[in-house]
DNA sequence: CGAACACTTGATGGTCCTCAAGTCGAGTGG
DNA sequence: CCACTCGACTTGAGGACCATCAAGTGTTCG
């Protein structure tokens, strides 16, 4: 529906990545002058996602991929019985959208935790575009492998049976990724909730509550409601 | 090392798309005959993998994608500090590999759980051809969203805490990929060893022995060694 | 035939879930 | 501004489920 904006309004959002913001990340880390350029012929425009709204939900058909230009989202994958899982948290300069492209719809609801800004990059113009595009083919596969890398680290995660130590990979995780993002490494904004926490990590709310408290305990970090401090990030590494 | 073998050994097990036995799955699935053809060129050579051995190691240089022709492979993580963990089990048909663009190097072992085949396609030619071809390279996309799909499902399973429910929803899992091959849908040999079971589905060996008896005794399954015939599709479904 | 491995089954204990109560903070309307 | 409400979070008590430890059977292979 964004696609069918009035052209002012797309001159308003279109998105430059020979210009952006974020710092070598996002579809063009790596890439040559020259390719970057190109790939702005990709991106049309960008999108505005309030807090709380979603992206795209399971079932949309697949008709872009999506690059995080500003806030946190979630992805939830619904069950038949209508329960969520947390599939994911993702962060600016990270790509949503990829589970898309085997079924030709989207596998899952991805929904902004803040107000959040992402660029579009349609479809029928990517694989058209990286066809006779080689950067961009090769850019792709790397981040569509990096997704499969980084849900089997997931998978590991939640196959090892310590509660304790998925919190632990949880907050080390996102304080590298944060890194990564030239961020704050040890004082964290955490803008999902205890339960959605929960459910990315196969835990119930509670049991993250506790582990929090026992993690304070421990003098391992600080908590104050969704901002987590930590203090001792190599005490953190040691509970994987 | 596979590609060292003498010109006669390439001939010997020169690959042919357009014979494969393989009913319409595989890399070929849904192309156009044209098209198949044109996939022969990038399949240089099938190799053999015994049983027990790998087909490659987590950190090899990534340097093909293979595509199975028959066997049963594993794909297993190893840790820091030694145990390993299973990430999934791979049939005839599946394409083993896609972890490997990323880092440029493998981030799993596979290996053999039967003697088994592989068609290999070296990693210089599918980007360098698929750039001019463009079935080839909507199909990799369309393969490699489908792993990420397959592992979101994964983890949505690991996520939800029934141990019954996971392991049947691990049968009900290789029945369809089984029916997906024309295979019988009923009457399952599972290649793998409990303790491997246990470890992809988050359980310990006990667990899941435990539970065959469970759903045995429930009489939703048949329990001979390795040999599973299910008796009530529906009951097992239900669990999930 | 012996040894190593795969598997099954039992007893016990720990971890995490469930149910429950209560605090804190944000947002709303009187 | 305060009372109210609602959602997010914390903490406690009890219990279910699965891991651990252990013993024993069956199978494979040199």
């Amino acid at each position: 529906m964004n696609e069918l904006q009035s052209s002012a309004a797309i001159d308003k959002y279109a998105a430059s990545c020979t210009n952006c913001v974020l710092p070598g990340l996002c579809l063009r880390s790596g890439m040559p002058p020259e390719d970057v350029e190109r790939l702005d012929r990709l991106v049309y425009t960008r999108r505005n996602v309030k807090q709380g709204k979603d992206l795209y939900r399971a079932g949309d058909p697949f008709s872009a991929i999506y690059a995080i230009r500003s806030g946190f989202f979630k992805s939830e994958l619904v069950l038949q019985d209508g329960r969520s899982q947390i599939m994911g948290f993702h962060m600016p300069g990270e790509v949503l959208g990829m589970d898309g492209i085997n079924a030709g719809a989207f596998a899952c609801n991805a929904v902004a935790l803040e107000d959040a800004e992402v660029c579009v990059i349609p479809l029928s113009r990517f694989e058209e575009i990286s066809h006779g595009f080689f950067g961009v083919a090769h850019l792709l596969h790397q981040i569509m492998s990096r997704e499969i890398v980084r849900e089997q680290r997931m998978m590991a995660l939640l196959g090892s049976n310590a509660a304790e130590a998925r919190l632990a990979a949880f907050l080390v995780d996102l304080a590298e990724r944060f890194s990564a993002r030239g961020e704050a490494t040890s004082d964290l904004k955490l803008p999902m909730i205890r339960k959605d926490i929960g459910s990315f990590l196969g835990l119930k709310l509670e049991t993250v509550s506790r582990l929090f408290s026992k993690l304070r305990d421990e003098k391992l970090i600080e908590v104050r409601k969704k901002r987590i401090r930590i203090l001792d990030m190599a005490g953190l590494k040691q509970l994987l």
